[in-house]
DNA sequence: TTCAAAATGACCGACCATCAGTCAATTAAG
DNA sequence: CTTAATTGACTGATGGTCGGTCATTTTGAA
């Protein structure tokens, strides 16, 4: 045998190097020879980690939501109310310091629907369906603490996706210059319909 | 002066004559070459309709989407309850004839997350402000007929980008199956709150 | 035990194929 | 003859491949 490296570590390694000129340009100007420099290998090195260009997206989106996730579920965890840890759960799609991550889920989705791969569909669904459960027991658990009407739970699937929606119609137009006010009188009305009344 | 050609007209044929071709295989393996084959010129020539091939598809989408709103407006113009038409609105998400648009609409919403061009995104924010309008004014005309409570009217942005939500995530995962069922749950859900209850 | 040959994984960059976009030359209508 | 319209050969950029090199480890004969 020879030089036995960490080919998983490794791959994290090049992917988060390239990581502000991914995020600067997005993946259409950035060029494999460039990742190949600023990760200081040889381009032919990039291909013995990655199938495509694509998967060294997906290697990023990969990291980076992983280290997000632990964030999110302390920011949810310590909220009292059910609407309070609903509006949390949003966050991500205004708040200021997930910037970078909202960026790297435009291009993501990006991708996605214009290459759809197995492995990124996949990838995407375990995610997606991850944050699913997750926002459906916030929502039980609202039902059983007798703050949320029952009926809320078949809203659970509505509310989930708009906030992707919202995303994605603020990245395509000019015209939602503030999803946060947007989200919140949505909230504000869509609570005092679904709260029970004291 | 010499030959003149109706620019206007010829930029549609062209669009329209790889509209098949590109439905098939989507933007990225779409060659320039191939659309000039198909629509019977030159490959410059194309270039002197199109700045770039991205606004070929602008341009389908462009022909297209106008045909659909036509179609869209009679159709909920015939529904007589709020509820029905506001289903309506969204039923080109799942409607099987709309297959086409939706594939298009897909290809669309990815090269604006990708290289959002000012044009392009000025043209998506326009269509998104006339279906918001739109959308608004069924709303309220519910509300005015006494059939939906007023709040209903702040719940408009959140139902109109959630269309648009449920639509990329059934693209991007395998897990959402069945868009239409899922719409009707959360639908009958909300109806059941916003309804004035006779 | 020694050490050179064999084996192997890691790495590389020249090369290839593809393709978007350009432009100088050509065509043809009036 | 003028000029709009057209064209396709050409260019530059770039994603991906492949033959080959290098460094380290294994092996086994002396």
């Amino acid at each position: 045998m020879a030089i036995i490296v960490d080919k998983v570590q490794k791959r994290k390694d090049i992917a988060l190097s390239c990581k502000e000129l991914f995020i600067k340009n997005g993946i259409k100007d950035l060029t494999v020879s460039e990742v190949a420099k600023v990760a200081g290998v040889g381009k032919g090195t990039i291909y013995e980690y990655f199938k495509n260009k694509e998967e060294i997206v997906f290697e990023i989106v990969n990291i980076l939501l992983q280290e997000h996730n632990i964030q999110k579920k302390l920011r949810i965890d310590s909220k009292e109310k059910t609407k309070e840890k609903i509006i949390e759960f949003f966050g991500v799609f205004y708040r200021e310091e997930d910037v970078e991550l909202r960026k790297l889920y435009k291009e993501f989705i990006s991708i996605n629907l214009a290459n759809p791969q197995r492995e990124m569909i996949e990838f995407q669904s375990t995610c997606s369906a991850t944050y699913f459960k997750w926002f459906e027991e916030i929502i039980q658990t609202g039902i059983n603490k007798g703050e949320l009407v029952l009926a809320s739970k078949n809203l659970a699937r509505g509310l989930f996706v708009m906030g992707e929606g919202l995303f994605v119609a603020s990245s395509t137009t000019t015209t939602i210059d503030n999803i946060k006010r947007e989200l919140d009188t949505f909230y504000d009305t869509l609570f005092e319909l679904i709260e029970v009344k004291k």
